[in-house]
DNA sequence: CACCAGGCAAGCC
DNA sequence: GGCTTGCATGGT
Protein backbone atom coordinates (compact mmCIF):
# COMPACT_ATOMS: atom_id res chain seq x y z
CA UNK A 1 0.00 0.00 0.00
CA UNK A 2 1.25 3.90 -1.12
CA UNK A 3 0.03 6.45 0.67
CA UNK A 4 -0.06 9.58 -1.09
CA UNK A 5 -1.88 13.49 -0.19
CA UNK A 6 -3.13 15.49 -2.47
CA UNK A 7 -4.85 18.57 -2.20
CA UNK A 8 -6.76 17.86 1.02
CA UNK A 9 -7.38 14.03 0.27
CA UNK A 10 -5.55 10.76 1.25
CA UNK A 11 -4.46 8.80 -1.56
CA UNK A 12 -3.52 5.00 -1.13
CA UNK A 13 -2.75 3.02 -4.02
CA UNK A 14 -2.01 -0.39 -4.28
CA UNK A 15 -4.03 -1.84 -1.18
CA UNK A 16 -5.26 -5.06 -1.14
CA UNK A 17 -7.74 -6.87 1.07
CA UNK A 18 -10.16 -3.93 1.33
CA UNK A 19 -13.41 -3.67 -0.28
CA UNK A 20 -15.89 -0.52 0.94
CA UNK A 21 -18.63 -2.52 0.40
CA UNK A 22 -17.65 -6.06 2.12
CA UNK A 23 -16.20 -3.22 4.66
CA UNK A 24 -19.13 -1.23 5.84
CA UNK A 25 -21.79 -4.02 4.68
CA UNK A 26 -20.97 -7.15 6.56
CA UNK A 27 -22.87 -6.19 9.63
CA UNK A 28 -20.48 -4.60 12.12
CA UNK A 29 -21.25 -1.08 11.79
CA UNK A 30 -24.44 1.28 11.77
CA UNK A 31 -22.60 4.88 10.58
CA UNK A 32 -22.22 4.42 6.85
CA UNK A 33 -23.88 5.17 4.18
CA UNK A 34 -23.79 4.51 0.85
CA UNK A 35 -23.60 7.25 -1.27
CA UNK A 36 -25.08 7.32 -5.55
CA UNK A 37 -21.77 7.64 -6.66
CA UNK A 38 -20.80 4.57 -4.65
CA UNK A 39 -18.73 6.18 -2.13
CA UNK A 40 -19.61 5.93 1.87
CA UNK A 41 -19.98 8.83 4.67
CA UNK A 42 -19.75 8.32 8.02
CA UNK A 43 -19.37 9.09 11.50
CA UNK A 44 -16.51 8.04 13.63
CA UNK A 45 -15.66 9.66 16.76
CA UNK A 46 -15.48 13.52 16.53
CA UNK A 47 -14.46 12.51 13.02
CA UNK A 48 -16.79 12.53 9.67
CA UNK A 49 -15.45 10.81 6.70
CA UNK A 50 -16.47 10.27 3.26
CA UNK A 51 -14.56 7.61 1.68
CA UNK A 52 -14.29 6.04 -2.40
CA UNK A 53 -13.11 3.38 -4.11
CA UNK A 54 -11.58 2.29 -7.46
CA UNK A 55 -10.08 -1.11 -7.81
CA UNK A 56 -7.07 -0.75 -5.71
CA UNK A 57 -7.10 2.65 -5.41
CA UNK A 58 -8.84 4.39 -1.91
CA UNK A 59 -9.24 8.18 -1.34
CA UNK A 60 -9.98 9.99 1.88
CA UNK A 61 -11.65 12.89 1.23
CA UNK A 62 -10.95 16.53 3.21
CA UNK A 63 -8.41 14.46 5.49
CA UNK A 64 -5.38 15.28 6.93
CA UNK A 65 -2.28 12.97 6.59
CA UNK A 66 -1.91 13.76 10.56
CA UNK A 67 -5.75 12.34 11.26
CA UNK A 68 -5.34 9.01 8.89
CA UNK A 69 -1.75 8.02 10.54
CA UNK A 70 -2.82 9.04 13.91
CA UNK A 71 -6.86 7.86 13.49
CA UNK A 72 -8.35 6.40 10.03
CA UNK A 73 -5.72 3.96 9.28
CA UNK A 74 -6.02 1.84 12.69
CA UNK A 75 -9.77 2.10 12.55
CA UNK A 76 -9.62 0.06 9.23
CA UNK A 77 -7.23 -2.62 10.46
CA UNK A 78 -4.72 -1.43 8.20
CA UNK A 79 -1.63 -2.88 9.98
CA UNK A 80 -3.50 -6.49 9.66
CA UNK A 81 -2.11 -8.52 7.22
CA UNK A 82 -5.51 -10.24 5.74
CA UNK A 83 -3.84 -12.16 3.52
CA UNK A 84 -2.58 -14.47 5.63
CA UNK A 85 -5.81 -14.58 7.65
CA UNK A 86 -7.69 -15.66 4.71
CA UNK A 87 -5.23 -18.29 3.41
CA UNK A 88 -5.52 -20.09 6.54
CA UNK A 89 -9.47 -19.80 6.56
CA UNK A 90 -9.69 -21.00 2.77
CA UNK A 91 -8.53 -24.34 3.85
CA UNK A 92 -11.80 -25.05 4.86
CA UNK A 93 -13.91 -25.04 1.88
CA UNK A 94 -17.00 -23.32 3.01
CA UNK A 95 -14.57 -20.16 4.41
CA UNK A 96 -13.24 -20.64 0.64
CA UNK A 97 -16.59 -19.56 -0.54
CA UNK A 98 -17.29 -17.43 1.85
CA UNK A 99 -14.19 -15.50 1.24
CA UNK A 100 -14.46 -15.15 -2.34
CA UNK A 101 -18.51 -13.64 -2.02
CA UNK A 102 -16.54 -11.18 0.42
CA UNK A 103 -12.65 -11.17 -0.16
CA UNK A 104 -12.19 -7.26 0.83
CA UNK A 105 -13.70 -7.45 4.46
CA UNK A 106 -11.96 -5.64 7.24
CA UNK A 107 -12.65 -5.88 11.28
CA UNK A 108 -13.04 -2.36 12.18
CA UNK A 109 -11.87 -0.53 15.48
CA UNK A 110 -14.63 0.62 16.86
CA UNK A 111 -15.27 2.10 20.29
CA UNK A 112 -16.65 -0.13 23.15
CA UNK A 113 -19.31 2.36 24.43
CA UNK A 114 -20.88 3.39 20.69
CA UNK A 115 -21.06 -1.04 20.54
CA UNK A 116 -22.50 -1.54 23.66
CA UNK A 117 -24.92 0.47 23.12
CA UNK A 118 -25.48 0.05 19.20
CA UNK A 119 -25.54 -3.80 20.09
CA UNK A 120 -28.19 -3.11 22.68
CA UNK A 121 -30.75 -1.43 20.08
CA UNK A 122 -29.89 -4.49 17.41
CA UNK A 123 -31.52 -7.01 19.08
CA UNK A 124 -34.70 -8.06 17.78
CA UNK A 125 -34.41 -5.66 14.82
CA UNK A 126 -33.49 -5.16 11.72
CA UNK A 127 -30.62 -3.05 9.88
CA UNK A 128 -32.28 -0.16 8.41
CA UNK A 129 -34.19 0.16 11.77
CA UNK A 130 -31.08 -0.20 13.69
CA UNK A 131 -29.33 2.92 11.68
CA UNK A 132 -32.29 4.85 11.91
CA UNK A 133 -32.66 5.26 15.64
CA UNK A 134 -28.91 5.40 15.95
CA UNK A 135 -29.03 8.30 13.76
CA UNK A 136 -31.63 9.50 15.70
CA UNK A 137 -29.61 8.66 18.84
CA UNK A 138 -26.53 11.25 17.80
CA UNK A 139 -28.77 14.12 15.97
CA UNK A 140 -30.66 14.78 19.72
CA UNK A 141 -28.18 14.13 21.90
CA UNK A 142 -24.39 14.12 20.03
CA UNK A 143 -22.41 17.18 19.94
CA UNK A 144 -22.67 18.77 16.36
CA UNK A 145 -19.73 19.75 14.20
CA UNK A 146 -18.83 20.24 10.26
CA UNK A 147 -17.45 18.21 7.60
CA UNK A 148 -17.36 18.86 3.86
CA UNK A 149 -19.69 21.68 4.10
CA UNK A 150 -22.43 19.67 6.05
CA UNK A 151 -23.48 19.07 9.85
CA UNK A 152 -23.13 15.76 11.21
CA UNK A 153 -22.99 14.59 15.12
CA UNK A 154 -20.96 12.63 17.62
CA UNK A 155 -22.14 9.23 19.04
CA UNK A 156 -23.82 10.91 23.16
CA UNK A 157 -21.39 10.29 25.46
CA UNK A 158 -22.56 7.95 28.38
CA UNK A 159 -22.63 11.12 30.60
CA UNK A 160 -25.05 12.77 28.37
CA UNK A 161 -27.24 9.77 28.34
CA UNK A 162 -26.91 9.15 31.73
CA UNK A 163 -28.17 12.68 32.22
CA UNK A 164 -31.40 11.69 30.31
CA UNK A 165 -34.90 10.01 31.42
CA UNK A 166 -37.37 7.81 29.41
CA UNK A 167 -39.43 10.21 28.10
CA UNK A 168 -36.20 12.31 26.41
CA UNK A 169 -35.19 8.93 24.88
CA UNK A 170 -38.44 8.36 23.65
CA UNK A 171 -37.72 10.31 20.60
CA UNK A 172 -35.26 7.66 19.31
CA UNK A 173 -38.17 5.46 18.98
CA UNK A 174 -35.84 2.45 20.17
CA UNK A 175 -38.97 0.72 21.78
CA UNK A 176 -38.36 -1.46 24.82
CA UNK A 177 -34.86 -1.10 24.43
CA UNK A 178 -34.18 2.68 25.56
CA UNK A 179 -34.09 1.29 29.66
CA UNK A 180 -31.50 -0.70 28.47
CA UNK A 181 -29.45 2.13 27.25
CA UNK A 182 -30.02 3.98 30.31
CA UNK A 183 -29.25 1.49 32.16
CA UNK A 184 -25.52 0.83 30.09
CA UNK A 185 -25.10 4.83 30.65
CA UNK A 186 -25.71 4.73 34.41
CA UNK A 187 -23.29 1.60 34.68
CA UNK A 188 -20.56 3.51 32.55
CA UNK A 189 -20.71 6.87 34.36
CA UNK A 190 -20.78 4.86 37.82
CA UNK A 191 -17.66 3.14 36.78
CA UNK A 192 -19.46 -0.37 37.76
CA UNK A 193 -18.02 -0.69 34.00
CA UNK A 194 -15.48 1.25 31.78
CA UNK A 195 -12.76 0.58 29.25
CA UNK A 196 -9.69 -0.18 31.46
CA UNK A 197 -12.43 -1.96 33.49
CA UNK A 198 -13.11 -4.37 30.51
CA UNK A 199 -9.70 -4.45 28.81
CA UNK A 200 -8.13 -5.99 31.84
CA UNK A 201 -10.51 -8.88 31.89
CA UNK A 202 -10.08 -12.30 29.85
CA UNK A 203 -13.17 -12.86 27.66
CA UNK A 204 -15.17 -14.92 30.19
CA UNK A 205 -14.74 -11.39 32.80
CA UNK A 206 -15.40 -9.03 30.11
CA UNK A 207 -18.54 -10.93 28.84
CA UNK A 208 -19.47 -11.33 32.97
CA UNK A 209 -19.12 -7.73 33.30
CA UNK A 210 -21.14 -6.53 30.22
CA UNK A 211 -24.39 -8.94 30.83
CA UNK A 212 -25.03 -7.09 34.05
CA UNK A 213 -26.50 -4.62 31.73
CA UNK A 214 -29.79 -4.86 31.29
CA UNK A 215 -30.28 -6.05 27.64
CA UNK A 216 -27.01 -7.80 26.94
CA UNK A 217 -26.98 -11.32 26.40
CA UNK A 218 -24.64 -13.85 25.32
CA UNK A 219 -24.95 -12.44 21.86
CA UNK A 220 -24.80 -8.81 22.11
CA UNK A 221 -21.86 -8.97 24.48
CA UNK A 222 -20.17 -11.21 21.66
CA UNK A 223 -20.36 -8.31 19.06
CA UNK A 224 -19.01 -5.90 21.61
CA UNK A 225 -16.15 -8.08 22.35
CA UNK A 226 -15.26 -8.42 18.65
CA UNK A 227 -16.17 -5.85 17.37
CA UNK A 228 -15.08 -3.14 19.94
CA UNK A 229 -12.22 -5.24 22.00
CA UNK A 230 -10.87 -6.65 19.57
CA UNK A 231 -11.26 -9.65 21.00
CA UNK A 232 -10.84 -12.24 17.63
CA UNK A 233 -11.47 -15.39 19.22
CA UNK A 234 -15.07 -14.77 19.57
CA UNK A 235 -17.84 -15.67 17.92
CA UNK A 236 -21.45 -13.83 17.82
CA UNK A 237 -24.09 -16.18 16.70
CA UNK A 238 -27.18 -14.34 15.85
CA UNK A 239 -29.76 -16.15 13.43
CA UNK A 240 -28.23 -15.36 10.13
CA UNK A 241 -24.82 -17.26 11.44
CA UNK A 242 -27.20 -19.94 13.04
CA UNK A 243 -28.81 -20.45 9.50
CA UNK A 244 -25.44 -20.27 7.73
CA UNK A 245 -23.22 -22.86 9.77
CA UNK A 246 -26.83 -25.11 10.01
CA UNK A 247 -26.83 -25.12 6.41
CA UNK A 248 -22.89 -25.42 5.49
CA UNK A 249 -21.73 -27.63 8.48
CA UNK A 250 -24.55 -29.63 9.97
CA UNK A 251 -27.60 -29.85 7.84
CA UNK A 252 -29.78 -29.56 10.77
CA UNK A 253 -31.02 -27.78 13.66
CA UNK A 254 -28.58 -27.35 16.13
CA UNK A 255 -27.87 -25.35 19.72
CA UNK A 256 -26.81 -21.82 19.75
CA UNK A 257 -23.46 -22.55 22.38
CA UNK A 258 -22.74 -26.32 20.15
CA UNK A 259 -22.48 -23.92 17.12
CA UNK A 260 -20.21 -21.32 19.06
CA UNK A 261 -17.46 -24.53 20.22
CA UNK A 262 -17.62 -25.87 16.99
CA UNK A 263 -16.70 -23.04 15.72
CA UNK A 264 -13.94 -22.39 18.32
CA UNK A 265 -12.54 -25.25 17.63
CA UNK A 266 -12.35 -24.78 14.21
CA UNK A 267 -11.26 -21.58 13.24
CA UNK A 268 -9.62 -20.91 16.78
CA UNK A 269 -7.91 -17.45 17.03
CA UNK A 270 -9.39 -16.40 13.92
CA UNK A 271 -12.83 -17.22 14.36
CA UNK A 272 -14.03 -13.52 14.93
CA UNK A 273 -13.09 -12.86 11.11
CA UNK A 274 -14.28 -16.07 10.09
CA UNK A 275 -17.83 -15.11 11.62
CA UNK A 276 -17.65 -11.81 9.24
CA UNK A 277 -17.05 -13.69 6.23
CA UNK A 278 -19.75 -16.02 6.83
CA UNK A 279 -22.57 -13.46 7.96
CA UNK A 280 -21.86 -11.61 4.53
CA UNK A 281 -21.95 -14.62 2.60
CA UNK A 282 -25.39 -15.75 4.24
CA UNK A 283 -26.56 -11.97 3.83
CA UNK A 284 -25.06 -12.04 0.43
CA UNK A 285 -26.89 -14.81 -1.01
CA UNK A 286 -29.95 -14.82 1.39
CA UNK A 287 -29.35 -18.23 2.89
CA UNK A 288 -32.77 -17.90 5.24
CA UNK A 289 -34.88 -20.54 6.43
CA UNK A 290 -36.14 -21.96 3.58
CA UNK A 291 -32.54 -23.09 2.54
CA UNK A 292 -32.74 -25.56 5.63
CA UNK A 293 -34.33 -28.46 4.80
C1' DC B 1 -55.82 -0.69 -6.48
C1' DA B 2 -55.99 1.09 -1.81
C1' DC B 3 -56.29 -0.35 2.62
C1' DC B 4 -55.70 -3.09 6.73
C1' DA B 5 -54.50 -7.09 9.96
C1' DG B 6 -51.16 -9.96 11.50
C1' DG B 7 -46.34 -11.48 11.26
C1' DC B 8 -41.89 -10.53 12.06
C1' DA B 9 -36.95 -8.43 12.39
C1' DA B 10 -28.76 -8.96 14.10
C1' DG B 11 -32.33 -11.02 21.39
C1' DC B 12 -33.21 -10.41 26.15
C1' DC B 13 -35.82 -10.69 30.44
C1' DG C 1 -44.30 -15.52 26.18
C1' DG C 2 -43.91 -10.54 26.08
C1' DC C 3 -41.70 -6.59 24.58
C1' DT C 4 -41.70 -1.31 20.92
C1' DT C 5 -41.75 0.11 16.41
C1' DG C 6 -42.01 0.04 11.47
C1' DC C 7 -42.56 -2.26 7.42
C1' DA C 8 -43.09 -6.01 3.76
C1' DT C 9 -46.58 -9.21 2.92
C1' DG C 10 -50.86 -11.16 1.51
C1' DG C 11 -55.85 -10.90 1.92
C1' DT C 12 -60.06 -8.20 1.32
Amino acid sequence: MNIYQKNNNIILTDIHDFDLYHIFECGQCFRWDKQDDDSYIGVVANYALKISQKDDCVTLYDTSLEDFENFWFGYFDLDRDYSEIKNTLKKDVVLNTAINSGQGIRLLKQDIWECVVSFIISASNNIPRIKKIISSLCQNFGDEFEYMGNTYYTFPTPQKIASLNLEDLAIIKAGFRDKYILDAARKFTSNEINNELLENSDNAAAKEMLMTINGIGNKVSDCILLFGMSRFDTFPVDVWIKRIMEYCYFDNKQKIPDIISFSQDKFGVLCGFAQQYLFFYARENQIDAKSII
